[in-house]
DNA sequence: GAGGTCCTTATATCGTCGGT
DNA sequence: ACCGACGATATAAGGACCTC
């Protein structure tokens, strides 16, 4: 298995050297933000993040005061105090993008997050709360609990709500490979995660190094040379 | 070894936009 | 007016592994 330092040296040759590599380094978490989050602005993330899922990002993006308006500002009580007839009416709201199996994933995770937040105070807390060497465990409670928050929606979600979270995109994979890690290609089986998480808990212990900037030092490492604003794309910021 | 559970893999699917 | 691209999930079907 190949030492961090190697990996973060081949990084910085492929973008212009270690001060430039700085440059593109995600924000690193920061869990005293994560705690204040309030739970209408994850239940918003949770639906940001759905939705996104399998269309052109900048649909969503380009509609997405309009989905703010049409959930309420994603209130998560509120969006439960709504009868069925208000999630119907969604079915055809012109300002969202209407797809029911995904506007039902909204009203299931309303209920969701309030569930957690009773349990820990809000889900930002709860969130605040979970060991970052553990994603992997993290990623299977939002997708048995939550709804169509399995997979890669998973890893957004936390990344975009600020949580340590690493990505398993194609070049982090492929960079784990190379680095003598046995997975597949698009690791997605408990094995291959497990994997994973064990690899990214001993480079972090290696190297202090917060698992945002790990995924991202391994994802530059490798495969086409993106440019800052491709980059940016990851970060979880507008 | 039957029956069940968990895991893996393949396939269908979703709405909008831009191009024919 | 219709088709393909987009990205990831749900679902079903097939396999591996337990449990009794």
């Amino acid at each position: 298995m190949k030492s961090f330092d190697t990996i973060r040296k081949r990084a910085a040759e492929r973008k212009g050297g270690e001060a430039v590599l700085r440059t593109l380094l995600p924000t690193a978490a920061d869990n005293k933000a994560l705690a204040k989050l309030s739970d209408d602005r994850v239940l918003s993330t949770m639906a940001n993040r759905i939705f996104s899922a399998g269309f052109v990002w900048s649909v969503i993006e380009a509609k997405w005061p309009g989905f703010e308006e049409a959930f309420l500002g994603f209130e998560p009580r509120k969006l439960l105090f709504q009868p069925d007839d208000f999630w119907g009416e969604l079915a055809s709201d012109k300002r969202i993008v209407r797809n029911g199996s995904k506007i039902k994933a909204v009203r299931d995770n309303a209920a969701f997050v309030v569930d957690i937040a009773k349990e820990h105070g809000s889900f930002g807390k709860f969130l605040a709360g979970w060991p970052a060497g553990d994603q992997v465990g993290l990623l299977d409670l939002l997708s048995k609990r939550g709804s169509r928050l399995g997979g890669a929606t998973g890893q957004y979600l936390l990344r975009w709500l600020g949580w340590d979270a690493f990505i398993v995109s194609g070049d982090f994979a492929a960079a784990l490979q190379d680095a003598g890690l046995e997975i597949a290609e698009t690791p997605t089986s408990k094995r291959d995660l497990t994997a994973i998480q064990k690899q990214l808990n001993a480079w972090h212990a290696e190297t202090g190094l917060p698992y945002v900037h790990l995924s991202r030092i391994l994802s530059m490492s490798i495969g086409v040379n993106r440019s800052a604003e491709e980059l940016q794309r990851y970060m979880g910021e507008e």
